[in-house]
DNA sequence: CATGGGATTGACT
DNA sequence: GTCAATCCCATGC
């Protein structure tokens, strides 16, 4: 199947939920940091969760923009959360990145970070922004062409196994299965999907 | 213009 | 397990 390298644009104009899907065993990087992609949620506008539900506005500006855009916002007035925005332009829907593993530029991590535990400095959406120094100031910047790289897996790299199951820290829309982790991976955010709580992680 | 609510994290009971 | 931190912005008076 072509397409389904990052470094194409074609990549983040398809579902939302296969570009999530397919982000897991990629890489990011930014500045001398990066990290292996392994947890990753889908987010659309037709559903509540999701920032574009509530229509066009000058916060969800980005997602309703062409895909391929990184999508920064401040959480809980602390974190900064990074998205991939996908599907056409005018649709606004978007992959969050949700945890990785660190690869490179790990001392400058845990500097950022104030850790030690390599497990730690990415296993989170507000943990790994913190941990590549990537900022608001980056909201709408191309992940084609910009300072935040997407890559894909590196050649001879077994692809991970991607177990599915319910966002979490989310109050709307619970039920949907668009969360997508690495089975293989210990720096999955917690709590874990129901698959990967049975020893799944640790065979990896 | 005032207010409320987060796609979270880390510290504390 | 509970809870505060702290900022943007959407909403309502």
């Amino acid at each position: 199947m072509s397409g389904l390298d990052p470094r194409d644009g074609a990549f983040y104009a398809r579902s939302v939920h296969d570009v999530a899907r397919d982000l897991v065993g990629c890489v990011i990087r930014h500045g001398r940091t990066a990290g292996r992609v392994v947890e990753v949620e889908s987010y659309h506008q037709e559903e509540p969760a999701c920032h574009a539900f509530g229509g066009l506005t000058e916060r969800t500006r980005v997602l309703f923009g062409p895909p391929g855009r990184a999508y920064v916002y401040r959480s809980y007035g602390v974190h900064a959360l990074l998205n991939a925005v996908a599907e056409d332009e005018a649709v606004g829907a978007a992959a969050l990145i949700r945890a990785l593993e660190p690869i490179e530029g790990i001392d400058l991590m845990r500097r950022r970070r104030g850790l030690e535990s390599v497990r730690e400095l990415c296993s989170g959406p507000g943990k790994l922004t913190q941990a590549l120094g990537v900022g608001v100031d980056l909201n709408g910047t191309s992940l084609l062409d910009g300072p935040i790289e997407v890559l894909p897996p590196p050649a001879g790299v077994v692809a991970p196994r991607v177990v599915t199951g319910t966002r979490i820290g989310i109050n709307k829309a619970v039920e949907l299965p668009w969360r997508f982790c690495d089975a293989g991976s210990a720096c999955v955010s917690r709590p874990w999907p129901e698959p990967m709580r049975r020893g799944a992680a640790a065979a990896a």
